[in-house]
DNA sequence: GTCTATATTGCGATAGAC
DNA sequence: GTCTATCGCAATATAGAC
């Protein structure tokens, strides 16, 4: 068992994550790869079977800050949904900052699902938006949120309004000045923003942060 | 001047637009372009100069409800912050009607920017954050806004809470039932939902729609 | 495990006939 | 304006030496 056997696995797995965050798998090639890891050409298919396995592999590594909170957020059985729905908005800044290229990923299968990459994106953010949906109907239940809220279109809203930032920020921070610490200010800020959106203020006015 | 030849840019500039946007540029070969459109290979070079003549093409054929809806909005000067807030709201949903395709070709050029793509998203998204911004700032003065609201932040908001829904609108279906009319449907309570969220209740309660 | 060398396929672009 | 034929290049994958 040589050193060099996890080492070659291990620097093509980071050098991946880089290229097809940036470029996209269809637009990165195995040459490229290999030639930034100074490893030969077939070190891709020697590793990973090929390049299909190798972004497999990456790709499984991205998704799982997902699915551990996930994992997390099941077991866990916060008091109130207005709880829930602000552990959920600190998953989503905590995973986004984890997994800086994670947004990519997601948006590229989004564009163009592939056979691998579709089902997980599928299959995580299916899970997260029923996680949402059921919050905030058991929030309609106890009369927080306003009459009338159409929850599918809420649940929405608030991927939208967390995630957005993260996916445009590359762009957004050339033409809005975001500041420092940005991230965290964002998404506190966005989670305030959409709970006086749905909150019904003649209950609860929310005050907090 | 025979028909075939303007019937040929136009199939193509179709075709076109349909493949680049579900596959992207790299991925689409001008082979596949030209066969679908019932050309011959060498018909790309011959309209457009070039494969990405005919993606250059493209984007600006896509681009153009934004331009107009920005040339629209600069030149009307609707009375309030709120109103003109509202106006942004529906032109959002107007382009998205209009060109189905649009959200693609950016999310693609912010993914990985293409030499013509780049500045034309770049150039249109700009001049969107700067009257969202401005707006704000407007509304920040006139008292209308909660406090110590970052402007910056709440047009990043804005933006993503009205266009996350068409970015996913494909994956979202399978997940969550959307239902009949969904995009207005969607578009005015998630205006109504931002609404709630920045104006500042004590000055202003807002009860339309 | 890593290397070289090669097989095979597909790409964009274009010259030149019609 | 459309066609065929072809050039030059880069891709993935793999066989076989070390």
């Amino acid at each position: 068992m040589k050193m060099e056997d996890k080492d070659s696995r291990a620097k093509l797995l980071a050098i991946a994550t880089d290229l097809f965050a940036c470029k996209g798998f269809a637009a990165v090639s195995v040459r490229e790869l290999t030639q930034q890891a100074k490893l030969n050409v077939s070190a891709v298919s020697y590793h990973f079977g090929g390049k299909e396995g190798l972004y497999q592999a990456v790709l499984e590594e991205q998704f799982r800050p997902i699915r551990e909170s996930m994992e997390t957020m099941q077991a866990q059985t916060p008091s109130t949904p207005i709880a829930k729905l602000e552990m959920y908005a600190n998953r989503v800044t905590y995973i986004h900052g984890q997994r800086p290229y994670l947004s990519r990923f997601i948006m590229r299968e989004l564009l163009k699902p592939t056979a691998y990459g579709g089902p997980i994106v599928e299959r995580h953010l299916g899970e997260v938006y029923q996680f949402v949906m059921e919050t905030l109907r058991e929030g309609m239940e106890q009369g927080l949120f306003r009459q009338g809220l159409d929850v599918a279109h809420a649940a929405v809203s608030m991927a939208g309004i967390l995630n957005f930032y993260f996916i445009t920020k590359p762009l957004a921070e050339k033409m809005v000045p975001l500041g420092e610490d940005s991230d965290a200010k964002y998404a506190m800020q966005a989670f305030q923003l959409y709970l006086y959106g749905i909150v019904d203020s003649k209950t609860k006015g929310n005050e907090n942060g």
